[in-house]
DNA sequence: GTCTATAATCAGATAGAC
DNA sequence: GTCTATCTGATTATAGAC
């Protein structure tokens, strides 16, 4: 019914569950974000998801954000950063981030209610980037800042992906090729 | 038991499972491909799902190396091409395959028998990748043929993805720089 | 405000019937 | 050789107890 009661936002054990969402959702991938394995991780009963989260999109909506916050914070840390083309590439290599976010697009893939969502971080952050890349790259650059934007992130994103399934024929001269690209990066240590 | 009988793999039923599995998992994302939901797009019953496949994940296998025969057929099909970069390009710009190919990599996040199975595949296709390039780049290209490979494949497959989602922000300009870099590419329509 | 008992449905898999 | 009846367990979700 619409009447029917829920956690408040602010107790414990809903942090408790998201940590552990984000946690299997990591190392397992979203399917295993199930109510009971969620309650065997949190040390808690199957019922109590469905105490704080409604339905379990609610659930996964409600991690989404809190990542999504996260990460635009990082990306505002960039934007005051004076180097900030390396925090940005860090951002964007982090292997954390990377997996996880690939299984929320695989997740809005066949569940309506999370594409908008994830379809609208998407946007923020590539506007994001563009501004942070259209300060910190000189003007005289060969490429566009929006273009470095899409080509950085997908070939950083990338590469952390294949390195994960043992992939990285080409990685380190990928990354040279992307570096020089960001004539500004050039001092900053290449990924790994 | 071990000693459970199968259903013969040139079986038409076979064969239509396998091509309900594909558009479900294209459409829905590969955790709607259950053995309910595949039957009634195939139109059998369920059980019939374990008859031609003992377990779900040997349907997944046999799903993704007929997959990833038709792509290594059009992988040869580039290296005999007169224009191997295009048809290169729109190999890996194939929303059809990139989807399907993203929801695999997802899957097997959390499915350790098909771990194996899609690293392997995705060595070899890049090495062919990397052959098809060797071939065709000019020996003085600023960018190695490795590197070319790893960057075309990763921003052409994001940018379809990204698509997907509704954000094309700086896609064109993307397109142009990476056309650039592939300069025998640069007669070649860039992907819309 | 916090949690539990319970319902209804769906999933994967197998032994056995035609 | 092809398919079905059926079992076991997991999953989401709700109404109601503390």
């Amino acid at each position: 019914m619409a009447t029917r009661r829920l956690g408040t936002e602010t107790a414990k054990t809903r942090y408790v569950l998201l940590d552990a969402a984000e946690s299997l959702m990591r190392e397992s991938g979203y399917a295993a974000v199930t109510s009971r394995r969620l309650a065997a991780q949190a040390g808690c009963k199957p019922q109590l998801v469905h105490y704080y989260f409604r339905t379990m999109d609610d659930l996964f909506i409600a991690l989404f954000r809190r990542i999504a916050d996260a990460i635009f914070a990082r990306q505002a840390q960039a934007l005051a950063d004076p180097q900030p083309l390396g925090v940005l590439w860090e951002l964007m290599s982090d292997p954390a981030d990377v997996v996880l976010h690939h299984e929320f697009i695989a997740l809005a893939n066949h569940r309506k209610p999370l594409r908008a969502e994830i379809a609208a971080f998407g946007q923020q952050y590539r506007a994001n980037q563009q501004e942070i890349l259209a300060r910190a790259v000189p003007a005289g650059s060969p490429v566009s800042p929006p273009a470095l934007a899409v080509i950085g992130e997908l070939v950083a994103r990338g590469m952390v992906l294949e390195r994960a399934l043992g992939m990285d024929a080409g990685h380190a001269e990928a990354a040279t090729a992307v570096a020089a690209l960001l004539a500004a990066l050039a001092d900053t240590a290449p990924p790994r």
